[in-house]
RNA sequence: GGGCCCGUGGUCUAGUGGCUAUGACGUCGCCCUGACGUGGCGAAGGUCGCCGGUUCGAAUCCGGCCGGGCCCACCA
């Protein structure tokens, strides 16, 4: 009588993966037929040879939201995918196989590519898997296949068609490391010490005046010097000309009120280009363009005998050729913010390159609406998206001179320019493909295919459209999309990126907004509230916590850890703390399987004053997954569990229990009652012990369950619990202190409030 | 320069006007009972960032400051 039919005293991660692999056989978590449908377009990841723990920690935080859902009956759509495209993997191409892209055949180097993603494609979907994602892993999508670029491309030609893409001229961001042009939402700042040099610039009617600028060497791109009009120094000069340095160019002195009197000399030499404002100010004034770097940010033929060099070669050199002709006043230390690239971090300089642009100023408005009405989690972070909306001036440039990526589906006539634009469906390769038509405007067939890939944005952006079945099953997309619930979760470091481009091109197809909810994770952090990074040597590798404490060690820790869209701390301490409390619920679950299920029978105070606890507990937890925001509830419904439940009234009941009676039968009933409860709000942030629990002694799988019904029949019996409480306290505290074992009989009367638990109270503490 | 967020014992955390401020992890004692490699009892540890205001009463509301983080921006 009363053997436990769980035989374990401690969790271990050998029992969690024997749960994985059982799971994996039984074949989980198809899509069904059913309604409501909440739609979960989790972030594809970048496959490599490491994952962040963070990351891997806000992919377990997201499989928490879809397994409550799912447990809130919802049928969850929680499709899981690999971002492939893009520069990293060239770059890992290139270093790998110690070769260079511009160099190397198109074809051959995008095979390479390709071998590379695969080989590390396996390790994320492993990691994923001992992270129990509940996704489907084995289907998993990835942004590089035929039908994605398909799609992506289908997108182009339909934008193209309304005559939102465009292809203009203009000074951008260029990464000269990665040749290519790149967007401002790429673009990174990071303070650097500089230098400001002091310039003497001649004037045309002799003297000279003191121009201070950090860029020297684009002194060839000069086309206007302007002062502030109500700069009294300078006030005659306006309308006079200077001679630049070097070059004897003369160019005009104007004024203009966004100079700052107070900086440098008050006066500013406007280049092509040395930072965006320079393009704003060339705008302005209709200057005219020189071209003074190249793409590989070498000076052009326009910097005269500086050609060839590098930014910075050419910079000492001029600096030094103008302190040989006593041209150079002083040099300052300063401290500036230069911007860089986010993929490979070296310095952006703005170089005019045709480029296609779509069009996104004038959405700007109506993404403010839609960014309104979509519920944010947490709400503060809505503002980073409004203030990016706010700060759009210009179109998004879209080409990039790049191989690893959705290529531009456009042919061009060589002999007339017409531009054939190919119908959606197919992906199209037009670098290597032939159109296979004659120019409908002057018949010829020789065409030139572009060569240019799409932003890799403009891939991920459409992510929620494929995983709905956009332009593939209508009737997928009918009951997914327009119907469903859609969730949006992500990091803070992509709000301006992958969440703003897709809410715009889901609006600019659909006329629809993407997303009803938007959650917002945090991001990991080091045990001393650092970024993880190799160069501080304070990484830690999924792997290595999966190891040693699994995978449900590691979600209890991130919800017990921190609020939704905080950064938190990653402590390894904590995460054993976790495992501790894994522990502790198998081995109360161990002690509720010593006893059989019964029927509901007649229950004494004690049983129904332990069920108002656990309705208590429910509805807090309840509440916290609706708001996607199971930290909220998990404190308190560890603190029922461990306390309220196992310490007070698995005590109070443990004598009555042993007997075999009514009685005895109402301890039963009530304790596999909490059990279950207990398992079915924990299921989602610890799939592996509440389904090995379970399985060992109910029907089926936990995961197939419901979450269980709020019930207030007791209610009013949480008025006792901080009486029964102290109570117990207070007798444990006395036999403490006289020496006696908790078992040794004591003398004391339960006071009147509890003579409802009087019996269960006796038997507990053996009182006589 | 503008804006946003945050600041509770060593660490994490509960708590949006009201009993001596919650709990966890960790530390230090003591104890072991038949679900518990665990558990129980106890101890040390906080001027709830600082100052002022509102109030009978503030960690909680208001103002200012300090500190930390983030975002945006034209300092060449």
């Amino acid at each position: 009588m009363f053997q436990p039919k769980i035989k374990e005293k401690v969790w271990s991660v050998d029992i969690e993966k024997g749960m994985i692999e059982l799971w994996m056989k039984e074949g989980w978590y198809e899509f069904e037929e059913k309604e409501p449908i909440f739609v979960i377009d989790t972030p594809p990841p970048y496959p490599g040879p490491f994952w962040h723990i963070g990351a891997a920690i806000s992919y377990a935080q997201q499989d928490i939201i879809a397994r409550s859902r799912r447990m809130k009956g919802y049928n969850v759509l929680y499709p899981i995918g690999i971002d492939r495209n893009g520069i990293p993997v060239e770059w890992y191409v290139e270093k790998y196989e110690g070769i260079d892209m511009w160099k190397y055949p198109r074809e051959k180097f995008v095979e390479l590519c390709r071998t590379a993603l695969d080989k590390y494609d396996d390790n994320m979907a492993n990691i994923m898997r001992r992270l129990m994602l509940s996704g489907d892993i084995d289907h998993r999508y990835r942004t590089d296949l035929d039908e994605y670029r398909a799609l992506t491309q289908a997108t182009f030609i339909e934008l193209w068609k309304r005559g939102l893409i465009y292809e203009a001229n203009r000074p951008n961001n260029w990464c000269p490391r990665c040749r290519t042009t790149i967007a401002d939402a790429e673009v990174e700042y990071k303070t650097e010490k500089g230098k400001l040099y002091y310039i003497k610039f001649p004037l045309k009617k002799g003297g000279h005046v003191l121009i201070a600028t950090t860029r020297p060497e684009l002194i060839a791109g000069c086309d206007l010097v302007l002062v502030h009009p109500e700069d009294d120094r300078y006030k005659d000069l306006i309308g006079k000309k200077v001679i630049l340095p070097i070059y004897g160019r003369e160019v005009k002195i104007a004024a203009d009120k966004e100079v700052d009197p107070e900086f440098g000399t008050g006066m500013e030499m406007v280049c092509s280009y040395g930072d965006s404002v320079d393009v704003r100010l060339f705008r302005k004034w209709r200057l005219k363009e020189r071209k003074v770097l190249d793409i590989d940010g070498k000076l052009t033929e326009e910097a005269g005998k500086y050609a060839g060099l590098s930014v910075k070669e050419a910079r000492e050199k001029i600096v030094e050729d103008l302190r040989k002709e006593g041209l150079l006043e002083k040099v300052e230390e300063i401290e500036h913010k230069v911007p860089i690239h986010d993929k490979c971090k070296s310095e952006i300089e703005i170089i005019s390159m045709p480029e296609y642009y779509l069009k996104q100023v004038e959405f700007v408005e109506e993404l403010k609406k839609i960014a309104d009405e979509m519920k944010w989690y947490p709400k503060k972070h809505k503002q980073r998206l409004l203030d990016w909306l706010n700060s759009i001036t210009m179109d998004w440039p879209i080409s990039r001179r790049r191989y690893y990526g959705t290529e531009i589906p456009l042919w061009y006539c060589k002999k007339c320019g017409y531009i054939h634009v190919p119908k959606p469906g197919r992906y199209y390769k037009p670098w290597k493909e032939k159109p296979g038509i004659k120019c409908p405007k002057c018949g010829s067939e020789d065409w030139k295919g572009e060569e240019r890939t799409l932003d890799t944005w403009m891939d991920s952006s459409i992510s929620v459209l494929y995983i709905t079945g956009y332009k593939k099953d209508e009737e997928k997309f009918k009951r997914t999309f327009l119907k469903g619930e859609k969730l949006r979760p992500q990091g803070t470091d992509i709000i301006r990126t992958w969440l703003y481009y897709s809410l715009l091109r889901v609006y600019q197809l659909t006329g629809k907004r993407a997303f009803e909810h938007v959650w917002i994770n945090g991001m990991g952090l080091d045990e001393k509230g650092r970024k993880m990074s190799k160069s501080l040597g304070n990484v830690i590798y999924p792997e290595e916590i999966l190891d040693e404490y699994g995978g449900d060690a590691l979600r209890f820790y991130s919800v017990m850890e921190g609020a939704v869209g905080d950064d938190y701390r990653i402590s390894k301490e904590r995460i054993e703390g976790a495992f501790k409390s894994l522990t502790k619920l198998l081995n109360i679950a161990r002690y509720v399987s010593m006893f059989p299920q019964v029927e509901e029978v007649e229950l004494e105070e004690t049983d129904k004053w332990i069920l108002s606890e656990l309705n208590e507990a429910k509805e807090r937890m309840l509440k916290a997954y609706d708001e996607f925001d199971p930290h909220k509830g998990i404190h308190h419904l560890r603190k029922f569990t461990h306390e309220l439940f196992a310490s007070h009234y698995i005590e109070m009941t443990k004598e009555r229990a042993r007997e075999n009676d009514e009685k005895a039968k109402a301890v039963w009933y009530t304790l596999h009652q909490v059990l279950k409860d207990v398992l079915r709000l924990l299921a989602p942030i610890v799939p592996a012990i509440t389904d090995y629990i379970w399985r060992s002694l109910y029907e089926g799988s936990v995961h197939k369950e419901k979450f269980p019904k709020v019930d207030r029949k007791y209610e009013k019996y949480r008025k006792y619990t901080e009486r029964i409480v102290g109570f117990n306290e207070k007798i444990w505290k006395e036999k403490k202190e006289r020496g006696l074992s908790l078992k040794s009989e004591i003398k004391t009367e339960v006071p009147k409030e509890l003579k409802p638990f009087e019996g269960d109270l006796r038997r507990m503490h053996n009182i006589k």
